[in-house]
DNA sequence: ATTATCTATAGATCTATAGATAATGC
DNA sequence: ATTATCTATAGATCTATAGATAATGC
């Protein structure tokens, strides 16, 4: 079936549909139960298809969840890539955190996905980690450290700073069912978080005299 | 076997210490590989003994799961509990800072099989989360709220103040194959993050003009 | 006598495939 | 003719139990 030059005949539109419904799919099971807790039961479900025909669209059970993790790696590091020299250092961070709580309240599911993977030692992600990640954070460091250098950003070590946005931000997605436990009012809950972790970095990050 | 109030014969001496070198290795798997992705067979060669014989020991792999995160529960709120009206607010507060850090660091198995619980929605966990923590978490609120009524810390929300502190500290051990990927040096990598989470919290919580 | 441990395996669950049938596109 | 889908099931994996044997404690 593959093209003398090793390419693959062009997908057709319903091939495209169903990959689409199947990725879907599988971020729901998948980012509720971790790789291993997830079934091709569960996931054929959600997807509203036979468990064989998971398999007629993807090799395997493995190659859906590195699909989705490749399919999402690039849109969930989006906002990082935006942070840029052009607009003032600490709008540009704010900017970056708002997206960040944005995103933990709009899309936990793909927060959690990440989660689950990482923390069980990122076994189908971590070369991605160095080719991806690793470049991308280094460069926003080195943004960050020219920032503070200049008196432009207060100084702190760039890269816990990004870590601590990161663990901060996604903790509200990814720790969900405890944050809810101990802070009920969902509405509320959210504007006291926007408002705590803007605060926060604010005042860590505004050049200036530090306090007391 | 029961007694006729109900209550089990003492367990043996070699009871106790069975149950612990599977509890022990039970840690181990659960930690890395979440519940549904950790098996018996792990479990029993981690503990060097038959799969049969740890269910001799306990009524069966949920069990086993329930009793590890029953026994660790308190001893991972302990030093929350210890932060008390004794000392001096900020002092408090970076005390506990601190011992959030180091137990991130030295008990990372501990942090990871709560944080595979959690983020999957606590299903074994969720009674404990409103029935131990919630009363815990609500007190030192309360705590929180007089020292900042008082001036003796600056103003902020008790409720955020506490999940951010968590979300940092116990972010070093859960999304440690992602720190290391990013901050290899793993000795230097503790002293920042230290500093960092340490600076963090005391700029945001020091009385007095806020900067800029 | 009771407690502890092992081998063997039943029974359930899960991934993946075989093979037949239906739908779609030249 | 090719693509898409389904039922049935093979084969692997996993939890739990049966039943026999060894070790320990009165």
């Amino acid at each position: 079936m593959d093209m003398a030059d090793g390419s693959a005949k062009k997908p057709s539109r319903i091939q495209l549909r169903n990959r689409k419904r199947i990725m879907e799919a599988a971020l729901e099971v998948f980012s509720q139960h971790g790789y291993r807790g997830a079934t091709l039961d569960q996931i054929a479900e959600a997807a509203g298809m036979s468990k064989p025909n998971l398999i007629y669209y993807f090799d395997g059970k493995e190659a859906i969840h590195v699909a989705l993790l490749n399919a999402l790696m690039e849109e969930w590091l989006a906002p990082l890539a935006e942070v840029s020299d052009d607009g003032e250092p600490l709008d540009e961070i704010l900017t970056y955190i708002r997206r960040k709580m944005e995103m933990s309240r709009l899309f936990p599911r793909e927060s959690r996905l990440f989660a689950n993977e990482i923390i069980q030692g990122a076994p189908r992600m971590l070369p991605h980690l160095e080719s991806d990640l690793k470049p991308l954070f280094d460069e926003k460091c080195a943004l960050i450290q020219s920032w503070m250098a200049a008196g432009r950003l207060a100084p702190a070590d760039p890269a816990q700073l990004i870590l601590s946005i990161w663990a901060i931000t996604q903790h509200y997605a990814d720790f969900d069912t405890q944050v809810r436990v101990l802070v009920p009012d969902e509405a509320e809950g959210w504007a006291a978080a926007n408002a705590h972790v803007e605060a926060m970095f604010q005042n860590l990050l505004t050049p200036g005299a530090t306090k007391s």
